[in-house]
DNA sequence: AGCGGAAATTGGTAGTACCAATTATTTTTT
DNA sequence: AAAAAATAATTGGTACTACCAATTTCCGCT
């Protein structure tokens, strides 16, 4: 007795990809015939189902080309709080005290909840990130950091962390310069910390003990921020 | 040019039926099929757009019967999101843990930062809260337990908090109904409860002792949900 | 290596066919 | 004649095919 039809039941596994991380913001869609055969339904009700969501704004579709995941989601809730971090600068260490706890929470979920699946993946990057260490490319370094906090929230298995994360995660490279720590680090004591650190956060997560791993977690970012601000400082002055 | 695709202009030439008075509430529409031959168009258009605005609440259909003007008004302007949490109850869990967390950081912030207007604020809040326990008046209960947790976000002094606060608990108003605990308690056991931990975190807020002040949100939210289940639970198995 | 055009892919629309639920109509029964 | 049952017609739900238009991919040519 499934009692909704085959349309809305597309349009809510759908939803489901674009909940649950599968399909990120900007992501193509398979084909709609591949959707169709892929789900076992027609291509009518697919396209209903994605006419629905396109209607809604978290799709939307270029003409011989594919549908796509649309960042209405993210802009919904980060929309309103960016234009007032652009005109207000005091709000920029609200939006990172805020970012501290989310990340707080998202590595204690994780730890509670990560799978094979999710742990392989950050396992992966973890080790993009040691080699980038080792060799010292920077631009990997910086990408695979990104990768490893996304990486986690994802593996939180909460769709509102998930989102708020990426939107906040955007919204502070728009106005920080994020990666300013990976660029000046000549004795390279700083990078020998954040490799302990990353490694501290994914040993906990890995052996799946929450509270240690939002502890390193906070370390972590605190001590991000007091070097972001060492540095700003330092360039402030000078 | 009309840059508009088939199905969207349908909807749209629906939306003027809707709005115009010409298909008052309870109307019932002409047939799909009618309808298509009618606006020169596929009947495939005509469901795309149908499927759209019966996903709005603004049309529901019979199978066999026809398809009627709902007397839902369209309040429905809500956002993707809460759109989402309305129909994923899987989604609500998770709003539901992002509250906690958020609750618990306003806690801490608010024990860590709040001035004597803010403590001043929540006193008076938390007078009118126990003199409601005292009374039974259970409206005017309700009314204070939420203005006690705004106020809490306010002297938090981070806007960020204070936005998102505002934003879930408007959410969680209107999909979960949050006022059912107030109304069944009729041993009177779960109000002494509440009114020991509100007591609790204002304490630890006014003793400025952030770490406490967080454990006892966090405490108070999980008693609050724990109860919750339980009713609706219980509701549920009836 | 760069360019251009053919071919494959993809969303957009239309049309047909059939199923399932409802309603209207006719027939049968009492 | 009225009620009940069977039947037909209507309507939404789903599937499949076919074709168009925009885009991308890829191959051959220069």
């Amino acid at each position: 007795m499934a009692s909704h039809s085959v349309a809305e039941q597309t349009r809510r596994a759908l939803e489901v990809h674009l909940l649950d991380g599968s399909w990120p913001v900007g992501t193509r869609l398979p084909a709609e015939r591949v959707l169709a055969e892929t789900m076992g339904v027609s291509r009518n009700s697919v396209r209903e189902a994605i006419f629905c969501l396109k209607d809604r704004g978290l799709l939307f579709s270029k003409h011989g080309s594919g549908v796509f995941v649309s960042d209405r989601l993210q802009t919904a809730i980060s929309s309103p709080w960016r234009q007032l971090v652009a005109e207000h600068p005091d709000l920029r260490w609200d939006t990172l005290e805020f970012r501290r706890e989310l990340e707080g929470a998202t590595a204690y979920y994780a730890a509670l909840r990560a799978n094979a699946s999710d742990l392989e993946k950050i396992e992966g990057i973890v080790k993009r990130l040691t080699a980038a260490y080792d060799t010292g490319e920077k631009e990997e370094e910086y990408r695979a950091d990104a990768d490893f906090h996304a990486a986690i929230a994802e593996a939180s298995h909460n769709s509102m962390f998930l989102y708020l994360h990426s939107g906040i995660v955007r919204m502070l490279r728009e106005h920080i310069c994020l990666n300013l720590m990976a660029m000046e680090d000549p004795t390279g004591a700083v990078t020998g910390h954040l490799r302990q650190q990353h490694l501290g956060i994914w040993d906990a997560i890995r052996a799946q003990h929450p509270d240690e791993a939002r502890q390193a977690m906070l370390a972590h970012i605190d001590f991000t921020w007091s070097e972001l601000a060492r540095r700003e400082e330092r360039r402030a002055s000078q």
